[in-house]
DNA sequence: CTGAAAGCGCTTACAG
DNA sequence: CTGAAAGCGCTTACAG
């Protein structure tokens, strides 16, 4: 095996005691022996066992991070590496690992969470979604461990810390965006409303379109396949008075309408005008470059980390909220138009 | 604290070794007694504490995975989520968890593998890329610690287990598919030539047309931003011989080419040819839907993980390596072209 | 088939 | 300022 601390205490003729404050750096050893015991440990290459130390301490410095269980396309979806990348950039400063989930279902994701949280192997938790009737978020609750979630918790909001944009408000910006170049007609293409976000941002999309007094919503929340951009399309084209403006909230689904508007030989933004979520590279590499709420999803990753990393270190704090403010990055898929072309 | 082995002994009336056999399904351990400890350990909620179970193992079943420093482009590649769920899926089946480095420059992580390896935090690594004098692959090397890597070793090909496509040959088979519908001005857009995949590709793409005795060859080698495909298209536009078809490498900078093509009024695939690689549903959602190589990224990530359980179960197993073999997968963002139009 | 004991490699009160 | 000792919660030879 490799070297260990009484390797290092017997070269150095003091106690493993001794070296263990030398690796902590405290402040009652002397400078002289602290010298002495790291020059010995650079001489033996010594490195803690970082498995010995988690048993005492009974913490990991690890963080569990929890996805929703896997489809062909949130196996895609750009906000998952950029927020992971927003928790490992704060979690590398504050020296904690990352633990990411493995399983498929929410079945085997749920038992995952219990065994990262009984078996110790993580300190504190990150949800990365918020769903209706949620087996881990209960569990988390009832046991009562450190966790964070990414999204607005659909019940307790109260106990559950959380980090999330003003998604109703953020659909209601981009709404009434497209409201105040002109469009009237306005489709809205989201998700499954069990999932909170879908909930909000459809919630601000009829609240903008209430607001400018228009009657007429159209909503659709098919999953986000090249098919259901093309079914929609079609509808869409069937109808009489047909939208002038859409709303999508996935970058990966504008593709797919994008894609299936010009397959039927309209153009973007002439025709119809786009708008869609996240902000991406994706985004401002499509033709056209869209219009885009950008929910800037790096910093959601990094306060999430954050606030997680607080608790960690005070159990008993408030359990606040943090709202990440999004910003609207107008690029060609949208198009003013006049009264006259607002209804065809 | 919470319930340990030596509770569930103490209500059982057996020794804590026999409740550790237990957990373990040991084969000499009456089913009698199996029932007994395991209804006790059910009733008081056990949960073993993988923390000691991992110091006396000296293992953390867990395999660490290093990526390559990031930039705003490597984030959104498609690549890694679909790799990283091949890793999952099969670590998942062996009872394996991921951890992931959370540095951002190349010093970061290697520190990160460091401590990784020498806390014994890891009982393995996947290396997610292939690079010139990479101190993380020395380093691994130098302590003969158990890891595999997503691609071709630039050094010590015989000593280092890998999973990876023929590259050459998928590059040669993407451009001699442009050559066979009658493209002989084609333009070649890789990357940077310290990593092992860029230099297999270009090398394939090199092959390929010289065996169709093409003399011509067009590389670009930039980095992946609207911007760089904006001046690359400028370029092509400003060519006597403009070439006719376009083998990018990468989805999001194949998506940076049509835009700026777009944006001079080209057309895809009447007035130029797109092909790119990897196959994520980006090429299947963009306009028009690419014509690609699938590098099977899912396929690869498991390969990668299946060998390093492999070698973990087997340290002297012999070093073999695994090739996932790549398809074209033919769409619409290329069209054939009489020898009239080959020389505009 | 089961138990007593040692040990994994650290950390941390408790002494001095 | 430093050391001796106990302990974190398991596993695993070694006995019987």
């Amino acid at each position: 095996m490799g070297v260990t601390i009484k390797d290092v205490a017997k070269r150095a003729k003091v106690a493993p005691s001794t070296v263990s404050r030398v690796i902590a750096d405290h402040p009652k050893i002397t400078q002289e022996t602290k010298e002495r015991v790291r020059r010995i440990m650079d001489e033996l290459g010594y490195h803690p066992n970082l498995l010995a130390r988690n048993l005492v301490r009974q913490s990991s410095q690890t963080i569990g991070i929890v996805t929703k269980e896997t489809t062909k396309h949130s196996l895609y979806d750009p906000f998952f590496p950029a927020a992971l990348k927003g928790m490992g950039n704060l979690l590398h400063e504050k020296d904690y690992s990352i633990q990411l989930t493995t399983g498929e279902t929410k079945e085997e994701i749920y038992q995952e969470v219990v065994k990262m949280v009984q078996g110790k192997n993580v300190d504190g938790i990150i949800v990365l979604y918020s769903r209706d009737d949620d087996p881990v978020l209960t569990y988390l609750l009832d046991c009562d461990f450190p966790f964070v979630m990414l999204g607005k918790p659909t019940v307790h909001v109260n106990e559950i810390m959380y980090v999330d944009n003003d998604n109703v408000k953020a659909a209601r910006e981009i709404t009434e965006h497209l409201l105040s170049i002109g469009h009237r007609q306005i489709a809205y293409i989201g998700g499954d409303l069990k999932f909170e976000v879908h909930k909000d941002r459809e919630q601000g999309y009829r609240e903008a379109l209430q607001m400018a007094g228009v009657q007429e919503t159209l909503i659709f929340r098919e999953s986000i396949t090249k098919e259901s951009g093309e079914k929609i399309v079609e509808q869409l084209l069937k109808m009489k008075h047909r939208p002038t403006a859409v709303v999508t909230t996935d970058e990966l689904m504008c593709l797919s309408i994008l894609s299936a508007l010009y397959a039927k030989g309209l153009r973007v933004p002439e025709d119809i005008a786009i708008t869609t979520f996240t902000d991406s590279l994706i985004s401002e590499l499509a033709s056209p470059p869209l219009t885009t709420v950008n929910i800037n999803p790096f910093q959601l990753g990094y306060e999430a980390a954050k606030s997680l990393v607080e608790l960690l270190q005070d159990p008993d704090m408030m359990k606040r909220n943090i709202l990440v403010p999004t910003s609207i990055v107008t690029r060609e898929s949208c198009k003013k138009i006049t009264e006259n072309e607002a209804v065809i």
